[in-house]
RNA sequence: GCCCGGAUAGCUCAGUUGGUAGAGCAGCGGAUUGAAAAUCCGCGUGUCGGUGGUUCGAUUCCGCCUCCGGGCA
């Protein structure tokens, strides 16, 4: 019994990986399943480069705005939606493609999520609470108290991590180390013994010509109408910037540029870092994957691409 | 042309009462179990504009030069 093919295409951003999806779809007839934080949103258009929606309707993507920027869209939820769109893909006789630059989306498939609870709101703001009072480091040191196995591995600055593994203990009264122990002593049976999994990682390695690129698709995104975008969310009145939605790259800082906080030109440069900064952190998570990548520099001509892609898939 | 103020890290600037210098941002590397396009950690040699002088020693004081602001003509 052979494994269903999943391909997994991790990009940086502006790597060109949707175009490459695009391309393998044209020739594998394959499903394409979105792996990107910003774009599971709706509304969240020209700023998450999302494919227009001529395109996209012809080249549908699974988990594609399937929510609105006022909620809040987990891992959890992702690893969730993706199983069950890899399953209808393979059911139905074709093979899926994850695409996508949100690359703990692509962890999470693959080494599977504790059973932990989801995230309590309410307990997030006390905690936030507490550290607004105290700072972190007394945060950690509360966590350190009940949980020190795990807090020996988040940094007493760390808010996120911090906050997340106090709210488990005070949600369900069990350690985030607890429920991780459970975890591996269960004998699930993990994705990648489930499927064969090829994952090709794409992007440009020479930095200045990333560089170089991020800049131009900045600019691009503007002259698209980009700020519009911005001010038509900022109209609803619902959203704001803690959002996760709203806090994309891009998005909080011309958000920030419509509150007056700067003017155009450094809305400009700061959205153009931020982009630098998430492909640098992406770059991360390809260069430190746990298993090999088939990796694609983005340079190579999109034909190349492909047949790279079509040589692994079409081995055994 | 004259007067005043600048010139220090890729950028904005601080500083050295004379002993060759440090912040923020950017950049680079790393972490990552329900916010992840999030969040956090680590990394700072740069002819201190040029050139002469004073000095044991000048980026610092003095002269001249160059460039950039502002003012007066």
């Amino acid at each position: 019994m052979t494994k269903p093919l999943v391909i997994f295409l991790m990009g940086a951003t502006a790597s060109g990986k949707t175009a490459l999806a695009m391309r393998l779809r044209d020739t594998l007839g394959c499903d394409l399943i979105n792996v990107d934080s910003a774009q599971i949103y709706r509304q969240l258009n020209i700023g998450a480069a999302k494919l227009d929606a001529e395109t996209l309707a012809k080249y549908p993507h699974a988990l594609m705005d399937i929510r609105d920027p006022a909620e809040v869209y987990s891992v959890a939820d992702f690893r969730e939606d993706a199983i069950a769109a890899i399953e209808a893909s393979i059911s139905a006789g074709r093979t899926p493609v994850l695409v996508g630059g949100s690359m703990m989306y692509f962890k999470a498939l693959i080494d599977d999520l504790a059973d932990m609870p989801e995230t309590d709101l309410s307990v997030r703001a006390e905690i936030e609470a507490m550290a607004e009072a105290e700072g972190w480091p007394a945060v950690h040191q509360r966590l350190a108290d009940v949980d020190p196995d795990i807090a020996a591995t988040i940094h007493p600055n760390h808010s996120h991590r911090i906050s997340r593994a106090l709210e488990v203990y005070l949600v369900s009264g069990r350690t985030m180390t607890a429920l991780r122990h459970e975890q591996h002593a269960q004998e699930r049976v993990g994705f990648m013994d489930q499927y064969r999994v090829e994952a090709f990682s794409l992007a440009l390695d020479d930095r200045a010509a990333l560089h170089a690129k991020i800049a131009m698709r900045f600019d691009e995104m503007l002259a698209a109408g980009f700020v519009e975008e911005v001010k038509g969310l900022m109209a609803r009145g619902d959203l704001h910037l803690e959002l996760p939605a709203m806090r994309s790259v891009g998005y909080r800082q011309v958000w920030q540029y419509l509150e007056g906080e700067c003017d155009y030109e450094t809305m400009r440069e700061r959205g153009v870092a931020a982009t630098r900064q998430l492909a640098k952190r992406q770059m991360t998570w390809l260069r430190n994957w746990p298993f090999p990548l088939h990796s694609i520099d983005a340079s190579m001509a999109p034909d190349e691409q492909l047949q790279r892609i079509l040589d692994v898939v079409s081995k055994n």
